[in-house]
DNA sequence: AAAGAAAGTTAGTCTAATCTAATATTACTA
DNA sequence: TAGTAATATTAGATTAGACTAACTTTCTTT
């Protein structure tokens, strides 16, 4: 099972994913609008996805993903989610940071670190309130004044650059 | 201050950097060797960092960073540093996946979030005990089992793949 | 100090990913 | 349904990053 696609590659499988659990069907301009770049790009990326057997596409029609397609594009796209889940959720960056900083990170991260990061994300949403209120809450007052809080200090902070 | 590298060529400043640490002097051949490329490859890198005043080289020479060159590529090097803490150290993904990940993952992510990656990481790693063990242990043990420990119940837990 | 080995450079090629301009097809609408 | 607008494709250029082969310089060893 080789398939060896590259990273930017993988960006507009994962893009079509996305599209298409809005849309349904999706088009050649979807893609390029959704991704800001030009039509010849995407057509020249859907070449080289099709010749992969990951979407069927014949001329001026709709982008189709195929079953295989589909399972990887998922695999990536989950873990552009959790992610974002991390960054935005534990580290408690603001959207725009969290969405391109994922961008950057998702690829070529072994599948490991991902279901560890997931595993790690559920824990750490499931954590106990260890020191008399929510541990994230506890993490955001450690960012901003650099120690942690006493117990039952911490109420709302919301800190976001 | 424009200076738009691309990733790659952060990845020669910060091989060198780390070079640097070790040896001192830093040869082309020092670097070819550490990122598995060809000597031409890295000496087109060279004349870019040169290029952008990250480096000092003359011909035949060694190659010396520039103050600019320092400031930046320590920055990249902290990154790396801090992500390879993370990965290991929380996450506890085994050393190679670690530094493999790392350099896929430390390019491009904003400086916000390594700020936040480093407050996270020193937050946990100076957690109180709050569930009757370490707190990292109690997350290998949810990792390796997908519940939390009881009370008193964690010990060594090695799982590594 | 001369010869051979190691290191560094130059020249030229290749591939991936982008673009613009031009052309072709399909869709809309008057 | 004919004409225009939107979409898609092809052709061709550009850039970054890598390579090999060939050449030059420096180092080492006898």
């Amino acid at each position: 099972m080789g398939l060896k696609l590259t990273s930017h590659i993988e960006d507009y499988l994962e893009t079509i994913i996305m599209l298409h659990k809005k849309k349904r069907v999706v088009r050649v301009r979807d893609i390029s609008r959704k991704m800001g770049l030009s039509m010849p790009s995407v057509c020249a990326a859907i070449k080289v996805l099709s010749k992969n057997g990951l979407v069927n596409h014949e001329k001026y029609g709709y982008i189709e993903l195929t079953k295989q397609g589909e399972n990887l594009g998922e695999r990536i796209y989950d873990s552009h989610k959790i992610l974002i889940k991390f960054l935005k959720e534990i580290l408690n960056t603001d959207f725009r940071t969290a969405e391109k900083d994922a961008c950057k990170i998702e690829h070529g991260i072994s599948g490991n670190t991902v279901k560890r990061l997931i595993a790690f994300v559920k824990f750490v949403e499931t954590c106990p309130h260890p020191e008399g209120a929510d541990w994230l809450k506890s993490f955001n007052y450690f960012y901003k004044y650099g120690k942690r809080p006493k117990e039952g200090k911490v109420r709302k902070i919301r800190e976001k650059s």
